[in-house]
DNA sequence: ATCAGTGTGCTAGGATTCTGGTACACGGAG
DNA sequence: CTCCGTGTACCAGAATCCTAGCACACTGAT
């Protein structure tokens, strides 16, 4: 799983670095106790603003999901798992409700959006 | 049909409002031919600037679907609905789109993904 | 103690979006 | 012609996001 970022995508990059972790963190990659690269470090991997690596870091630690140590670097809490894929579920959930609430308000019935979606899928391989 | 601004949002309020009428045009009501509401009358209808108008109408006739009559006011092109269905599709397909891409980077299974669109289906009603 | 690496805090500027206000040009009704 | 409604053009400010750079505080290894 690699972080892609898309400077032009309407959600914030920050954000994005948020939702990468939380993916990743919810899939247990990164375990409770183990830390995500440092605010440097990650800034440079990913071509970002040191500062735009601490909001989102700023946002994880928030949630309870990381813990910042000083001198030492951002540990990844005992709950995060759990906090993390109640948040993955939120997440796509909200985005399956907005692509309904557009399909309503486009005036597409639930059979055409049906139809859509598997146009979407098959265009996309059975991969 | 009801154009419901969502200053919040992400997507702009300017691109709602084009949405909006690329959506009522694709279904019919203001058929070619038909004019919308003037700039400052819609200003005035959802309590937004002038000026947040004059942008989503000029997006809207850059796109061939309005055609500025000084004086006059925003009259619906001949071309206008099949553009508008066009473009409908187009908006609906890059939703779907956003929704595998997001499922995907949050490794979920095609199978847990459908799953949770029958969930939010059923959360929101029969309707 | 020294140093490198870490998180934290601050100020500043550019880009985009929206709001606010003003002025000008065009067309139809009186 | 005069007036009103129309689209158009400009300038300015607030808010958010990102970039940029700098200084400071803490931790562990040397």
């Amino acid at each position: 799983m690699t972080l892609n970022l898309s400077p032009d995508s309407r959600v914030p990059i920050f954000e994005q670095i948020e939702r990468y972790w939380i993916y990743r963190i919810a899939a247990g990659d990164p375990a409770a106790g183990e830390r995500i690269p440092s605010v440097r470090d990650m800034a440079q991997r990913i071509l970002v603003h040191p500062n735009t690596i601490v909001h989102a870091y700023g946002e994880l630690e928030q949630a309870g999901i990381i813990v910042a140590r000083r001198g030492i670097g951002m540990e990844v809490t005992a709950e995060a798992p759990r906090i993390c894929r109640e948040k993955r579920e939120e997440l796509l959930a909200n985005r399956v409700r907005e692509l309904f609430a557009e399909a309503e308000q486009a005036g597409i019935t639930r059979v055409d959006l049906v139809r859509l979606v598997r146009d979407v899928m098959n265009q996309m391989g059975a991969e």
